[in-house]
DNA sequence: GTAACTGCAAAATATTTGCATCCTT
DNA sequence: AAGGATGCAAATATTTTGCAGTTAC
């Protein structure tokens, strides 16, 4: 689990149980968790407070980044490469499964470019799109 | 004003002051526009509650549907074409733009196809650009 | 007149902040 | 030892629900 320990130290964090024991969840995890799911996977007692300041402080230091969603709830998931500080690279579609709710990474699907109108600077870009997956038909 | 008096009716709604307030108010604006917006940029005193209920109203009857967003907040749009009750047909990109934070709805920028890996079946797709627009340059 | 909409109050939920204490380096 | 991270308490903010009164048709 040298894994965890690399990515703290490279981000110039202390190493604490509670920020090895979330970023391991992501590390484990499939696809996207909430906030609500952080709380609920992890079986220690940390407290909420912990997990929404873990959580920011990943966001801000590149670990993770948060996925657009249609409803109200904010989803969290792992950058894999090129993400530094402020500036994710986080060019993959994200999928929403409609029937097991899951949120897929689709890593090896990129968002195609899209010519926007005179003036416009792109920055970032973030396709979600919905459906059922493959786990579900 | 009887494209408001239209589209209530169209949907069966009963028209009441607040909806026609509320949709007037979309019908005006050019972005999309968060709860919050809609509390502030309405004058009369509206319930809190109201809003909620007639936003919600408006994305059951798909006169407004919902745009993901990064941040937790949820924004509403117009359904422009093609938007019937649960079936958005809403094709188009969305742009936030970074500095003035306006959302605007891109109508003559379409979503690109994607060829999603075997067993995937997309219903909805949600293009989200950030970055700089015209007027921000 | 009836069904549906609204406002008010209150409950339930979610998020942020301050501060004292504890842990990592 | 020093700076940062955590837990706890409490302040804010957000969203939902129930019910009685009012309005649209």
């Amino acid at each position: 689990m040298d894994q965890l320990m690399d990515i703290l130290k490279r981000n110039q964090l202390s190493v604490t149980e509670g920020r090895r024991k979330i970023l391991e969840l992501f590390l484990k995890s499939d696809g996207a968790l909430a906030h609500a799911d952080v709380e609920k996977k992890i079986d220690a007692g940390f407290d909420r407070v912990t997990v929404y300041r873990t959580l920011q402080t990943f966001v801000e230091k590149g670990i993770i980044h948060n996925i657009p969603t249609t409803d109200n709830s904010i989803l969290y998931a792992l950058c894999k490469d090129n993400c530094e500080a402020g500036h994710h690279h986080d060019n993959h579609v994200h999928f929403i499964c409609d029937v097991c709710d899951k949120t897929i990474c689709l890593e090896h699907v990129a968002i195609p470019e899209v010519k926007l109108p005179k003036g416009y600077q792109q920055r970032q870009a973030d396709l979600v799109i919905s459906g059922v997956c493959d786990d579900c038909r």
